[in-house]
RNA sequence: CGGAGUGUAGCGCAGCCUGGUAGCGCACCUGAUUUGGGAUCAGGGGGUCGCAGGUUCGAAUCCUGCCACUCCGACCA
């Protein structure tokens, strides 16, 4: 893509509403643009990352043995009555009517649905286990949005929900949706911590907060310092072997971590010293066992091997990947701008041309993008006009990983300088080089 | 919903106290110069001063009401 027909509408001055550094961040790189309180659009580059985050995901629920449907935004208020939650949800909840004054709201979250799709198809344990996921927008009319996309009232999600035939399947499900957030979050360049979380409005007795943790997060949290030394698993994981993933979920279950709810400065005590991580960290995920809170009351049941009706036991399991956006952020920065985790960065490369018009470097900066883009690199060329200055400044500010520099200078002696955005280490090598280096990375 | 604060050009701000018809920086447009870490000079365009009432000869400025946004608290992916 080259700069000068991209829409990247970057800002130098902080908006002034933006307080924490990832509203800012993401304001000034151009990447979303507020429409009212906790609602936002979102430009070419946020979409990129956001299309990088949910493909990340996708790729991990798949693996696990999850399948993805779409369910709509919009629902009627019937299905959520049949659950009792009609009238339990709350305010938080936006409820609309139609022309023919149904009564429908717009979805905080799916159990309902998924509920009903699963009641209508399937009537048989040999069915199970099954997992439905979607990513889809929810709208949840908070009392106070704030901290950008952080905290927002319409925000995507990607909601899963697991259906099995009783308790033991289900925590196998359960588990297979932790390891699998494990291994999302290892793989869009953070590192997660599962702690036990209260059940909240959804209910049930199981569940676990996935937290990232920086130091600007939102809730103080208490964890033993062996997680940060934790073998995530690998991509070979066999989901198929519920003891290999029990133990693994028990290997991540072990050491102490809690959140500031969930604190027992007793058993926070018993942690040695040098081992006690207190820090601050953002919740990214969330998953919950439930039961049949929504399949008793709905009849989502199936018959089992003897041959009587069972109602099945869920988990629904969320991750939001607006919020893992800036919590990524918030995780990953300097005073300059955003530093993207490889795997999730809008563009791989800034390419710059530090002379534009000079035909040594417009040619050399040509064939480069050509090169790169077919070693598979998503370039960002920045083939503007601009002073020198702005240039190292942008390509800073929007974080991508590397900066391929082409100047006169080095381009008489057949030379362009990499920079690493993380490191700062700078590199020169022979313009020949460049592509094969980047290539063999891909 | 309680407490605090902010609304003046796309962005950041001054002006308000002490009323006299709107200004600065950046951005934008034109021209020239310039090109290795947020260029320089010259010229130019752009504002219902959040909205509605009121006071006054006259309101960005004083008064009243409303709206929007932000922060702290209770609540949450």
């Amino acid at each position: 893509m080259r700069l000068t027909r991209y829409f990247l509408p970057i800002l130098k001055e902080n908006p002034r509403e933006a307080e924490i550094v990832s509203h800012r961040l993401m304001l000034r790189a151009g990447m979303i643009r507020q429409q009212a309180a906790g609602s936002f659009s979102w430009l070419p580059l946020g979409k990129r990352v956001l299309d990088k985050i949910c493909n990340i995901i996708r790729e991990e629920q798949n693996r696990a043995g999850a399948q993805e449907l779409l369910m709509p935004t919009i629902q009627s208020a019937e299905l959520w009555r049949e659950s009792g939650r009609y009238d339990d949800y709350g305010k938080e909840m936006l409820r609309i009517q139609d022309r023919h004054e149904r009564d429908m709201l717009y979805g905080p979250t799916n159990e309902e649905m998924v509920t009903d799709i699963f009641r209508s198809f399937v009537k048989s344990y040999k069915d199970l286990p099954l997992n439905l996921y979607h990513i889809q927008w929810k709208f949840r009319d908070e009392v106070r949005p704030r901290f950008g996309v952080m905290r927002s009232r319409e925000f995507l999600m990607k909601d899963a929900y697991s259906f099995d035939l009783d308790y033991e399947a289900s925590k196998a499900a359960y588990n297979r949706m932790f390891v699998s957030y494990l291994r999302t979050f290892d793989r869009v360049g953070m590192k997660s911590i599962p702690m036990r979380a209260d059940t909240g409005p959804i209910g049930g007795d199981l569940s676990h907060e996935f937290i990232i943790l920086a130091d600007t997060g939102e809730s103080a949290v208490f964890c033993h310092g062996d997680f940060l030394n934790l073998q995530v698993p690998g991509a070979d994981v066999d989901y198929a072997n519920d003891a290999a993933v029990a133990d693994i979920v028990n290997a991540w279950t072990t050491p102490y971590a809690a959140t500031e709810e969930m604190h027992d400065e007793a058993a926070w005590s018993a942690v040695a010293a040098d081992k006690q991580v207190a820090a601050r960290g953002i919740e990214v995920g969330h998953i919950f066992h439930f039961g049949d809170k929504y399949s008793k009351p709905m009849g989502a049941s199936v018959t089992g091997p003897d041959g009587k009706e069972h109602p099945v036991s869920m988990g629904s399991y969320g991750i939001g990947p607006s919020r893992l956006i800036a919590a990524i952020i918030e995780a990953s920065h300097d005073e300059n701008g955003i530093i993207w985790p490889e795997a999730v960065a809008p563009f791989d490369i800034a390419l710059i041309n530090m002379k534009v018009g000079d035909a040594a470097c417009d040619q050399a900066c040509d064939e480069l993008y050509a090169a790169l883009t077919a070693a598979g690199k998503d370039v960002l060329y920045d083939d503007t006009d601009q002073r020198a200055g702005g240039k190292f400044a942008t390509a800073d500010l929007i974080g991508l990983p590397w900066q391929v520099i082409v100047g006169p200078r080095g381009i008489a002696a057949g030379e362009v300088e990499v920079k690493n955005r993380k490191t700062g280490e700078r590199e020169t090598m022979p313009l020949t080089a460049v592509a094969a280096r980047f290539g063999m990375a891909a």
